[in-house]
RNA sequence: UGGGCCGUCGCCAAGCGGUAAGGCACCGGAUUUUGAUUCCGGCAUCCCCAGGUUCGAAUCCUGGCGGCCCAGCCA
């Protein structure tokens, strides 16, 4: 937090709770995030994670809770409740005790009920779920009141408790509000608020047959945990007449207030568990945690660091506009991070091997390096330096385009830690295939400028003999398209998958230090990007990283133009 | 078409009647044993449109236009 106590609220939501601690209404906000256990987390949930904890940490006395909001036991379980802890945790943020279940609530919101019934403002209805639908009108119809609306406390009582005691099957009755079947507003048309489902509950196990649904225990839950500010999204915007009639009629310990912003939507992918759970479920990805979802786990697995989807949280802002967001903000955030945070090392992608002829056969130098060149305080790592070694197959041409710096034939090229070569001869097999570059070193170039001449071009390299290998997965794009909804056929997101989604490398050399590299490290393979040894399937001894996000490439970037400018 | 919400640079976003912050992207240019990083510079006479109020409007009023959400016994 600032010191500055002059200092303006980041965004809106965080001005009202500014105003209302100065004004002493609030003096220490209790925020919740409340996440239905049903699915992973996303990169839309963060930034909720992100407003929520983030408004409990910035303000004295602030807490936020972790609520898993469980009403509708058919699509919960335990494998997701576990998984949402580990990703909230893993994203840096902490509930302390604070963890609820709706599910610890059920006794006291029946109880809310059977009051609601008393006072005449719920019914039970049992009309079917298509004639509650026929009842409930359209956009611009009103809808008709159930033949069963005006029945009296004593029969709704009988009959809600029976319902309770488990005397009718699924979807044989349900209670609903009393309010106005000619509201404009659908929510306001005698919403239910619990129906029979005899379905086992991952909290409460059999005890209960009939489950409360949303609208009820949303706000009940929020009241009985004396939140002040519940913050949602804005298609709750309409249900928030509701979430106010309920806690006016239920005299609830107090009466918190619900305020919305506009939801994430990032390019390039989905954000919705609907969706989601069908890329799983499809086989389109290999999990939740696949490195392509933009599921927290999958981003963690694909390299990306607490840090960055923070701070990419904290400049997307929180407003009513629709927040879309281009894909090129997340990967900068990490970019930045990573920068820092990375240790760097050399691999070589495709290779192409080089015989440095002017090198003995058997001598091997150990070359040092730093581990991160601008921070020396990260020390250094040893680079076997050998007579043959491999480099990236795209870092030759037979014949240099303008502005190309790399080796040609005949040219010279600096290795990036070690000596500046030159090009002697180029070996090819019968297709005119490159297979080998033969090569001479200048002695004189290691830490030091070659004399008499400049060499701006910097390769990376590994020894051919000495080296470890490595699994290297080049993810990308999971879509194709900026909006995958977006399909000019009017399809599914399904029908944009990105083919080149993933692209796996087999047995690459990687530099020998390497070969120690630990689950969930994150390096910047040099000049390529930057990677992470994967936290599922690498070990030391058999190694896999996967890329997390290229290292941005104005070389690449101006190929392109100039393709484009021919293709003209 | 009923209701709710939104509309400031390619994207996000400050701004709250006194004459358009910032970030990302993009475009230069410097430094560089990563064509990376870093650095320096450029990038909305205009705020969806049209009227009006005012000395003065992105900010107030009126009327349009455009976009998003809502007809689960999902959340």
């Amino acid at each position: 937090m600032s010191n500055n106590s002059e200092h303006k609220a980041a965004d809106f939501i965080r001005a009202i709770v500014a105003e209302d601690r100065a004004s002493g209404k609030h003096p220490h906000p209790v925020t919740r995030f409340p996440p239905e256990p049903n699915g992973y987390l996303h990169i839309g949930h963060a930034k909720s994670i992100c407003l929520n904890f983030g408004i409990a940490e910035e303000n004295p006395g602030g807490v936020c809770h972790l609520r898993f909001d469980d009403t509708n036991p058919a699509k919960e379980e335990q494998e997701y409740i576990d998984a949402i802890q580990r990703d909230v945790r893993w994203l840096g943020f902490d509930w302390g005790d604070k963890r609820f279940f709706a599910s610890d609530y059920f006794e006291q919101l029946y109880q809310f009920a059977e009051t609601l019934i008393k006072k005449g403002k719920a019914y039970v209805c049992s009309l079917s779920a298509e004639e509650v639908r026929d009842y409930r009108g359209t956009l611009t119809r009103p809808g008709r009141e159930s033949p069963f609306r005006n029945r009296t406390v004593e029969e709704n009582l009988d009959l809600f408790r029976r319902m309770r005691a488990g005397e009718f099957p699924d979807g044989t009755h349900t209670l609903r509000a009393k309010i106005d079947m000619a509201s404009p507003n659908l929510n306001m048309r005698d919403p239910t608020l619990y129906r029979i489902l005899r379905t086992r509950h991952h909290q409460t196990g059999d005890a209960w047959s009939i489950y409360p649904l949303y609208d009820f225990t949303h706000c009940l839950s929020d009241a009985l945990e004396g939140i002040t500010h519940s913050l949602c999204t804005l298609e709750f915007e309409d249900h928030r007449p509701l979430y106010d009639w309920v806690l006016d009629l239920s005299d609830p310990p107090c009466h918190p207030r619900q305020i919305e912003f506009s939801r994430l939507s990032l390019e390039y992918t989905v954000v919705s568990k609907r969706k989601l759970i069908q890329l799983v479920e499809s086989g389109a990805v290999t999990g939740w945690d696949d490195p392509r979802m933009p599921t927290i786990s999958g981003l963690r697995r694909r390299g990306y660091t607490p840090r960055g989807i923070r701070d990419f949280c904290r400049r997307v802002g929180i407003t009513k506009a629709p927040n879309n967001v281009e894909l090129a903000l997340l990967e900068n955030c990490v970019r930045e991070d990573l920068e820092q945070a990375a240790d760097r090392a050399m691999a070589v992608l495709d290779p192409l091997k080089v015989v440095i002829e002017t090198w003995p056969e058997d001598q091997v130098e150990e070359l040092t390096a730093p581990v991160h060149p601008a921070l020396p305080e990260r020390g250094v790592r040893t680079l076997p330096f050998t007579r043959e070694i491999y480099i990236e197959r795209d870092d030759f041409r037979l014949e240099a385009p303008k502005k190309f710096k790399r080796l040609t034939a005949g040219g010279e090229v600096r290795l990036r830690n070690a000596y500046v070569i030159r090009c002697k001869e180029v070996i090819r097999d019968e297709r005119g295939e490159v297979v080998e570059l033969r090569c001479s070193h200048d002695a004189m170039t290691l830490n030091a400028q070659p004399e008499g001449r400049k060499v701006s071009g910097v390769i990376h390299w590994v020894s051919a003999t000495r080296h470890a290998r490595a699994e290297v997965r080049l993810y990308d794009k999971l879509f194709t398209r900026p909006d995958p909804d977006d399909d000019p056929e009017g399809g599914s997101f399904m029908n944009c998958l990105n083919p080149q989604s993933l692209v796996v490398l087999q047995d690459r050399p990687v530099e020998e230090g390497l070969a120690a590299a630990t689950a969930e490290r994150h390096y910047q393979f040099e000049r390529v990007g930057y990677f992470i040894a994967d936290h599922g399937d690498s070990t030391p001894g058999r190694l896999v990283f996967n890329r997390t996000v290229t290292l941005r490439d104005s070389w690449a970037k101006l190929q392109a133009r100039e393709q484009e400018g021919e293709g003209r």
